[in-house]
DNA sequence: GTAGGGTTAG
């Protein structure tokens, strides 16, 4: 019982009153919100009425829509507009082209992007920071951090001012390569802010670096910046992701003790880590609470539910809240579709996993790379190999492409049908679409050797792994070892077991009960009885 | 009116 006697009372009041979860018929999940199309419709016939004004009115008129647009992400519906505006001969402001600017750069038109910027001073703008920050985002998106910090030190060579934002533009950038040293330093050397905080400390947290990102925060505090609700949100669920659950509900305490109200993604975080806690019954009751408090569950709240439901095998809850949903005035995306089919085929209903596929294409939601990685996984695992290969080539047809778990499901389908030619014929077709193996499929391909009887191929490429300086990782050493017992070298098998530990892969219950019941069969009683104790006195037995 | 941070699936 890790929800600590504090949370209880603060963020689950009254739990014994809340109405049974299904179905809830609420005034508040009913509440009519315009859908966005309806909305997008309405901010386009307001522009087209401004435009077609005898006067033309004040040009921030348009920017608001304009800007109301961006927020709902309709970015080619703005760039439109405003070329429209153009044409009336009604002149664009910085804040305008700045916008479009913008627009470009999340539609991944970069070069379209910096001819605007051309046109900004062209005409004599003089671009702020927003404008530039722009731009830094644009490249930082891409990945392209280098070009990010270039540009940074053009602009301000030149003369031109940024801002925080433009400084917490290019710490994020950093961060999501993984540059959080150099975000660091960013950070003290242009001053410190919250967000620049979050940023860091959520990437440190991803990356399970929990000291630092626990140093970062008392940092913080010691500087006198406060932590806000994201700050503790990404605490608790950077916390929860390396394991340290109690830490992680210190800091949901401390976040409730400053008064601070959970918002949808702090108790989204919440249902999920009681969910993988198995704990359903408190994650079911926390989207109780959620609706009790006015904040509305969206979709990444269902689908966090319907996932746990299936991780405790309770296919029919799941069916439960899939089909409450709607009912709430929210929409199933592609996650919803992929979580459930996924969680039928675990619960090998593979055939249902099926139709709901097809249903899928009845409601307009496009199947994407882990709809089709997750059915083709399912198929071979169930032996259905030539469906898997007709879903496959399906996927490309339908211009999704195929990733490295989506090969690497059907590799290992392949190996485990008898079909290792046809495995290895695919692995170079994989590699000459682009994609790069990874520890799975080097696994994969070893253990099909393995119990195809092709001991040798399998120590080549283990050697040829050695060689080029990757590790093997605890499954490898395992497929080896079973491999050579299999072939009855067993000293072979327990001088890897030896190298395995010595290189600080620790072995687990599957190491031991892979030699202990080789040692067996092989009359080995006393050595078999050694390792097992050994077994025991580490505690894998539980 | 314009800009930066946190949640779910293989």
């Amino acid at each position: 019982m890790w929800l600590s006697r504090s949370v209880r009372v603060s963020l689950l009041p009254s739990i014994a009153k809340v109405p049974p979860f299904l179905p809830i018929h609420n005034s508040f999940f009913c509440s009519h919100s315009h859908s966005q199309t309806s909305l997008h419709d309405e901010a386009v016939s307001q522009f087209n009425r401004l435009l077609h004004q005898r006067h033309v009115p004040p040009i921030f008129e348009f920017g608001k829509i304009l800007g109301f647009l961006v927020r709902m992400k309709r970015y080619p519906t703005a760039i439109s507009l405003i070329k429209q505006m153009e044409l009336k001969g009604i002149l664009c402001d910085l804040a305008n082209l700045s916008l479009l600017m913008n627009c470009f750069c999340h539609l991944d038109k970069l070069a379209l992007a910096f001819s605007v910027f051309g046109k900004i001073l062209k005409r004599g703008y003089h671009p702020n920071a927003i404008t530039l920050t722009t731009l830094i985002r644009g490249f930082c998106d891409k990945g392209e951090v280098k070009e990010a910090l270039i540009l940074h030190d053009k602009v301000v060579a030149l003369g031109f001012l940024l801002d925080q934002f433009s400084y917490g533009t290019l710490i994020n950038g950093l961060s999501k390569i993984g540059e959080t040293e150099a975000a660091i330093k960013l950070l003290r050397i242009q001053g410190r802010s919250t967000v620049m905080y979050n940023i860091i400390i959520y990437s440190l947290l991803k990356e399970k670096q929990s000291k630092e990102a626990y140093d970062l925060y008392s940092e913080m505090v010691i500087n006198g910046i406060s932590p806000d609700l994201v700050t503790y949100t990404t605490l608790f669920y950077g916390f929860c992701l390396v394991g340290q659950v109690k830490v992680a509900f210190g800091f949901l305490n401390e976040m409730l003790s400053n008064s601070i109200r959970p918002d949808v993604y702090t108790y989204n975080i919440l249902i999920d880590a009681l969910c993988k806690e198995r704990k359903l019954g408190e994650a079911k009751n926390v989207l109780c609470v959620m609706v009790k408090t006015y904040v509305k569950p969206d979709i990444v709240s269902f689908n966090t539910l319907i996932d746990g439901y299936y991780l405790v095998n309770k296919v029919m809850n799941a069916r439960q809240v899939f089909s409450a949903i709607t009912h709430m005035g929210v929409s199933p995306d592609v996650r919803t579709y992929n979580i459930m089919i996924n969680g039928l085929i675990k619960n090998e209903r593979v055939d249902e996993a099926i139709n709901l596929f097809q249903e899928m294409h009845n409601r307009n939601i496009v199947p994407d790379t882990v709809t089709y990685s997750i059915l083709i996984d399912g198929l071979c695992k169930t032996g259905r190999i030539s469906r898997a290969w007709d879903l496959f080539h399906e996927m490309r047809g339908r211009n999704q492409q195929a990733d490295i778990v989506t090969y690497n499901s059907l590799i290992d389908g392949l190996c485990k049908n008898h079909c290792l030619d046809k495995a290895i014929e695919l692995l170079r077709k994989m590699r000459e679409n682009g994609v790069q193996h990874d520890m799975y499929t080097v696994n994969i391909l070893i253990h099909g050797m393995c119990i195809e009887g092709r001991l040798k191929n399998a120590q080549e490429i283990f050697q040829d792994l050695l060689n080029k300086g990757h590790s093997p990782n605890l499954y490898t050493y395992n497929i080896m070892i079973n491999g050579l017992c299999r072939e009855g070298l067993l000293d072979e098998a327990l001088a890897l077991w030896s190298k395995m530990e010595d290189n600080g892969c620790l072995s687990n219950v599957i190491t031991f009960e892979i030699i202990i019941s080789a040692l067996f069969e092989n009359g080995q009683t006393e050595k078999a009885e050694k390792f097992f104790h050994e077994m025991i006195s580490r505690d894998l037995l539980k």
